[in-house]
DNA sequence: TATGAATGAGTCTTCATTCAT
DNA sequence: TATGAATGAAGACTCATTCAT
């Protein structure tokens, strides 16, 4: 991905850092071009001649920061016969590469920035599709219906996803684990 | 105190109403005074007559316009033997008071916002002092060990504090009478 | 010069004492009107009740809180034969009446507002006069021509008026005092 | 460092000789920085580029265009058994190089501005430091107790500084030759 | 590719002043 | 006389963006 030159690529990479931390931070309405420069040690033009509008270094960084891992197999980590041994595996295995810093971005701009938004609905649909394979794999048969099995995967997709978030807005912290317990033992194994 | 003019009070609340529009739809930096102003007509310098700083308007929405409903008595919702009834109750009687729009200023604002995120976490604890509390009732004796039942209530409050921004983000919707009856299985009944 | 009525005018000197300590301390473009009237304890609107135009408290300031006292008769204190002690005592029964705040404020809006330099330089040539017709009844005869007594009376006209400013701005003090003796000297005695 | 490009340092020079005619005329409070940049022509802008707070203008104006000259010596000025001449020289190579504008700026806004007081004083501090200098050269020997000599120093260097304000003030105008005239009588030649 | 001076629209905020009560 | 809500022009300051070099 990165260009070939000897500093090349150092600027630009240098900007993104210091925009993901201070928007990360701030927000992104917050955080004004110059301190990006300014923190990233380059020339305020030099922003520009990478980011022509500011919009693009939050685009830049949710395109090139945040992605779902694909894994060599689902398979790998799902259990026939053991729910929660199975979600357990795919909180630890998580596949979604995004720094906490990432993450604070994601959620907070995409309430108001549609590419943003757009975004995380995809990675959203994402981890919902493989926690579902992962439970479809680890409960077989018709034991529990389509539609609790449905409802167990979104919430625990949300519990991945958002957990940093909540116990950053909220204090408390959900142990993705001892939910992914409950939600076994709710499919009735 | 007040007088009861022609427009009494009338002011102020059209300015808290536009700025909760605005600021749930744009986002508080998004949101310039002066159009507040322009929408909840009146002049510009009466925002600041009586919210002499912006954040004065943030800080007065979300103290005035997001509340705990003081329920007669948690024992009404709470039914022993019928947790996932309990909870959904709980869900229908929602405790708290805040508009869709209240509630996407609170989380948004709460990540850079330390007097948002400080309400944003007592309605936390408060929800999720409830939702224990009727969990407790619902499951008397010992069955399902203390910390299930703490993962059950914070799932759960999670999912009901949350779901309006869930789905806006996501474009997925959980439906908390679902997870009431997913959380209740699994609590063992 | 005060009006009747019980509490009549009372409000009125609060404000006047309200903006002299004020427009002293910080200047007059720099007083808002509403931090006169909340030092004052009066209502915003009661200011421009009694001056309905900002100018119009500087105005009423200097008018009423700045004069040559009248003096019986300057023969008082001049003394055939004794310079020194005649400025000196001039210096003690010095006739200008007005507080140090208004001092300040004399000096420091004088050169922007004309009303106040009228008034300053009416002052100014109140005490130059006098200073002049002491030195001239303390010194009779021809001794020392008129043009040096007229520098000696401008110099100690200056040294009496500016004492103050001039020991507040450069943090040196003068003695008018010892001013007075070294003019008597200068004049020959 | 500085480019020679063809209006270089213009732009910065020009807001400052704006800001000192401004400051001169109306007062440092009474002067918008919208003006300031009217009059230099250039765009609003700018002068936040090169003075970020209005309150950089004065300072820098004070710290760039008010200064004591250094001069090769002293001694050059002073002459024994000549007090008269020697004031009369100190006062004609005055070294106090400032504007007409700069002096006025520095009285007036020196009484609410710290900064600007400072100054001030610093500068009365080294004027006074030459007139005691030059005097004590003059007067060689005991003639004249040292706490005279300090009065007439002081005297001299109040009339210095101030003639330009005390004129335009008072309309009054005083000779510093006539001045340096009466303190050398004083002083008992 | 790099640089920072230049630009001007837009933001928050202040404030003298008015006016209905 | 007294009051404080209402008004809007003006002020300081910010900031994305451009551009000559």
């Amino acid at each position: 991905m990165r260009k070939r030159g000897r500093q090349e690529g150092d600027a630009r990479t240098r900007i993104l850092d210091a925009a993901e931390e201070l928007f990360a931070a701030d927000g992104y309405e917050a955080t004004a071009t110059a301190r990006v420069a300014r923190r990233a040690k380059v020339p305020k033009g030099l922003v520009f001649h990478y980011f022509p509008q500011k919009i693009d270094l939050l685009v830049a960084l949710v395109e090139e920061r945040t992605f779902i891992e694909v894994l060599p197999a689902e398979s790998v980590e799902a259990m026939p016969g053991d729910p929660a041994g199975t979600l357990s595996r795919l909180a630890r295995r998580f596949p979604l590469r995004a720094s906490p810093a990432m993450r604070r971005i994601l959620f907070r701009e995409a309430d108001t920035h549609r590419s943003v938004r757009d975004r995380l609905r995809s990675l959203n649909g994402e981890v919902l599709r493989r926690a579902r394979g992962a439970l479809e794999v680890a409960l077989p048969g018709t034991r529990g219906d389509a539609a609790r099995l449905e409802v167990a995967a979104a919430t625990f997709t949300a519990v991945l996803l958002y957990q940093e978030n909540l116990s950053q807005l909220t204090g408390e912290h959900i142990d993705p684990d001892a939910v992914a317990d409950l939600i076994a033992r709710a499919l009735g194994t």
